[in-house]
DNA sequence: TAGATCCTAATTTTT
DNA sequence: TTAGGATCTA
């Protein structure tokens, strides 16, 4: 019992009630930076020093490192051996083990295999393209995001087409066949053993709806079920759940013994399926339930809640909840002002500089969010320029690399010899004199057998599809070395059967032939490959080992006791496993460096110091095409994670201009930054300052509104030259529009009039003769006349009530049209 | 079959 | 602008 204090100790009272409050359903809503992890944890352990047994505790999370970092906490607190028998995992990984177990009710294989999202995508074009469809029309990614989308709201094929509404929208999207894909693409899928992601979900609802007594079996095991993430679970994963919760139709006697954790706030994954309601119907779903909100913020100052607070409020349909900081009041966020880009990146840059000299900050303490990975490469030019080391989190890079998935390909095609996707990748790679000819005629043959191209090339009268002796004896070559490694899957060591294949495919040999750089860049990753089998089986041994050894009749255990590792398992770890490195490591000692990240993968990180680079409308809120209301606030909540993000500073930039697309484009000010309340921004962003830009006449060529505007007077930052002293040309040429003439201008004995308080200039390209005016210094005139060839070279003769006649440069002249 | 060249479409992406 | 894919040519 004294660990039970022991795990409560340190904890808040909301966090305690959170965590001890063990029988029916329960909500935890938990704020950016509420110690969500620490409860969750917490609980968990509470649960098992209670007497819960470990093994019927499933916890559900979104990635594998969640589920690896709670084991580890929770290990800390109840000892390696409980932790070790939890149920915790990713949903996806989680539902692959009951999967694995029933795979041959829902017509799979037991060894059925993972595709990735690209291997999807090539799946389904090669269904578009056998279905003589336009690949303009029925674009694969698009096409393979509304199959995802179907599966994720569990619509089957079947289903698809007796959906009118479904159907109605292809028609109108001029792609009325898109479900023949879906039908299509579903029995490639089953026909070669292998599930998607989304399949994952698909045929687990499958499974429990379909087979009632797998549905009892499965649901019996558990007294608990903890849902972390629970605002970004989909309509497929929120079907689950309730199907292994008490459940009057399949699971009366069941327990409802399910706890979700989840800020509504943070909902950012609605675009790939995510469903806010989830989380928002949680109580009325699971009627009973209690919920505990943690609403203390830990992580940022008074004023980054405060801000962050004041911008969420604009989103309706939220999970009443008030978020408050604990620490300090701290600085006001801090708006910078660039006129392009790599203004914008040099800006950053320099207050980064400042400021670690200011507070002794260290390079690993900043980072740099943007909403597009595009535009990484400013911020990057301009790191790199100051000689800023930084790092970049970008997708999987290693695993999307061309010679990493080839090497890939061939250790799924020998754990599952019918993954065409595979088989087509590497046939000819390198080179085997089996060319599209061959797999034209091959894949034909393959279609018109119902069979997978592996078992096709076995087939009898390959002839009739027009391949020629000399093809089929390639292809046989190919399928043999292939299917002696398929023999020795179960057998042997992933290793040393990742290393043959490497060896015999002639892969490996290819790639160290090339000498050129990039060649042997090419070989180092697939020997680095090579190297994250191995580790990955030694790691999994001494795994295994510490198992076996935690049974008190096992006093030792000898490298013969422990079973074989095999590719099979090693394939399906990596094929759930995401964004984490191989290099992982390296990176954990070797990381005193500035973080540079998008929004999304920000999530769940935190830092001391935090910029969110490009706060311009149509790149965050991103609009794009049509921003529904939704849309914009699932924005707003990606806004919001990213200003929580920070502990001590937010800092937010837009650029007047922004090369995209090989094009420039003027965007306004991001109306996220006006909706900040402004006591909380240090330099907020004046009334009017961001408009007028979406409607400005074009004007010459493609440069709106580059001067005129009063972006410059109170830029600047502490301790940085504002405006980069090795700035970029812009910074020669702008004339200093905000400010006031003081030193040089006006040499008139008159002193200037005094310039008007919080005035709100118009763009320079909006006057035209005969409008009336108000000047910021020299009050109501009427435009007599304008000229010259460009708005920047612009001279409009003024007449003034009270100061007569004068000649002002339009891209000087601070005036507003009045009426 | 490889290499050159042309064309086109560009958010976010826990699995 | 640029990356990736498709198409064309030796």
């Amino acid at each position: 019992m004294g660990n039970i204090s022991a795990i409560l100790e340190g904890l808040n009272s909301e966090q305690q009630d959170a965590v001890s409050c063990l029988d029916g359903p329960v909500l935890i809503v938990a704020g950016a930076g509420s110690g969500k992890t620490r409860v969750l944890t917490s609980r968990i352990a509470y649960l098992l020093e209670k007497g819960g047994a470990p093994e019927r505790v499933m916890a559900l999370t979104f990635t594998k490192k969640a589920a690896t970092e709670m084991k580890e906490r929770i290990a800390a607190m109840v000892g390696e051996r409980k932790a070790r028998r939890l149920y915790m995992g990713t949903f996806h990984s989680i539902f692959i083990r009951f999967l694995r177990d029933y795979a041959p009710d829902l017509g799979y294989p037991t060894s059925f295999t993972i595709y990735d999202q690209s291997d999807s995508v090539s799946a389904v074009k090669a269904c578009i393209k056998e279905l003589n469809l336009d690949d303009k029309v029925y674009k694969p990614k698009e096409i393979q995001g509304r199959i995802s989308m179907a599966k994720n709201n569990l619509v089957t094929p079947d289903a698809y087409r007796r959906d009118a509404d479904l159907m109605m929208k292809d028609l109108h999207a001029k792609r009325p066949r898109l479900h023949e894909i879906y039908a299509l693409y579903c029995t490639k899928c089953k026909q070669s053993g292998v599930m998607d992601f989304d399949d994952i979900l698909l045929n687990m609802n499958i499974l429990l709806a379909r087979f009632p007594d797998h549905c009892r079996e499965i649901a019996s095991r558990f007294d608990h079920i903890l849902v972390d993430e629970y605002q970004d679970t989909n309509f497929a994963q929120y079907i689950i759940l309730r199907r292994l919760t008490r459940n009057e139709k399949t699971n009366p006697q069941g327990h409802d013994n399910i706890c979700v954790v989840g800020d509504d706030s943070q909902s950012i994954y609605a675009f790939r399926g995510a469903k806010i309601e989830n989380i928002l119907n949680f109580k009325r779903d699971y009627p009973g339930c209690k919920v505990f909100r943690l609403e203390r913020n830990y992580r940022s100052t008074q004023n980054i809640v405060n801000a962050a607070n004041s911008l969420i409020a604009k989103n309706e349909g939220r999970i009443p909840k008030k978020c408050y900081a604990v620490g300090e009041e701290g600085e006001k966020l801090h708006l910078i002002r660039a006129y392009t880009e790599s203004e914008e990146a040099l800006l950053i840059v320099s207050r980064i500089i400042a400021r670690m000299q200011e507070e002794r900050a260290q390079y690993q303490d900043f980072a740099i969010l943007y909403r597009t990975n595009s535009q990484s490469r400013a911020l990057e030019e301009a790191l790199r320029k100051r000689n800023l080391p930084y790092r970049i989190y970008s997708g999987n890079a290693f695993f999307d690399r061309a010679e990493v998935k080839d090497m890939m390909a061939y250790f799924k095609l020998a754990v599952n010899v019918n993954d065409d996707e595979s088989f087509k990748r590497i046939v000819n790679k390198p080179a085997r004199g089996i060319g599209g000819t061959t797999m034209m005629a091959l894949e034909a043959a393959a279609r018109s057998f119902e069979t997978s191209l592996f078992k096709a090339v076995y087939h009898e009268g390959l002839d009739a599809f027009g391949l020629k002796n000399a093809a089929v004896e390639h292809l046989k070559a190919f399928c043999e070395m292939i299917d002696k490694a398929a023999q020795r899957v179960k057998a042997d060591p992933a290793d040393a059967l990742a290393r043959r294949l490497a060896d015999q495919s002639g892969l490996l040999a290819a790639f160290k032939a090339d000498t050129s750089i990039e060649g042997q860049a090419r070989s180092a990753n697939v020997e680095e490959l090579l190297n994250s089998v191995a580790v990955f089986v030694e790691d999994r041994r001494e795994e295994i080992r510490e198992e076996m050894l935690a049974d008190e009749n096992v006093t030792e255990v000898s490298d013969e006791d422990l079973p074989v590792v095999t590719l099979d398992v090693f394939l399906e770890d990596i094929s759930l496993l995401s964004n984490v490195d191989l290099s992982e490591d390296d990176e954990k000692d070797a990381s005193n460096k500035i973080t540079l990240m998008t929004v999304h993968s920000a999530k769940g990180l935190e830092f001391p110091y935090v910029f969110v680079a490009g706060m311009e409308e149509n790149l965050f809120p991103s609009g794009g095409m049509m921003l529904g209301p939704a849309e914009l606030e699932e924005e707003r909540r990606l806004f919001y994670v990213a200003v929580t993000r920070a502990k001590k500073t937010v800092d937010l930039s837009y650029a007047q201009t922004r090369m995209r697309n090989g094009k420039h484009e003027s965007n306004a000010p991001s109306r996220f930054l006006r909706e900040i309340d402004p006591q909380y921004v240090a330099n907020p962003l004046r009334r009017r300052e961001e408009e007028d830009e979406d409607d400005a006449p074009a004007f010459g060529g493609g440069f709106k509104g580059f001067g005129g505007y009063g972006y410059r007077t109170k830029a600047k930052p502490v301790g940085s030259s504002p405006w980069g002293a090795s700035g970029p040309v812009q910074v020669e040429r702008r004339p200093a529009a905000g400010m006031p003439a003081r030193p040089m201008a006006a040499p008139s004995a008159r002193p200037l009039p005094p310039k008007e308080e919080n005035f709100v200039p118009d763009s320079p390209d909006k006057f035209r003769a005969g409008q009336t005016i108000t000047h910021d210094r020299f009050g109501r005139g009427k435009i007599l006349e304008i000229n010259g060839a460009t708005v920047l070279e612009s001279k409009a003769r003024i007449v003034f009530e009270k100061y007569g006649e004068k000649i002002l440069l339009l891209k000087y002249a601070k005036m507003r049209i009045e009426q």
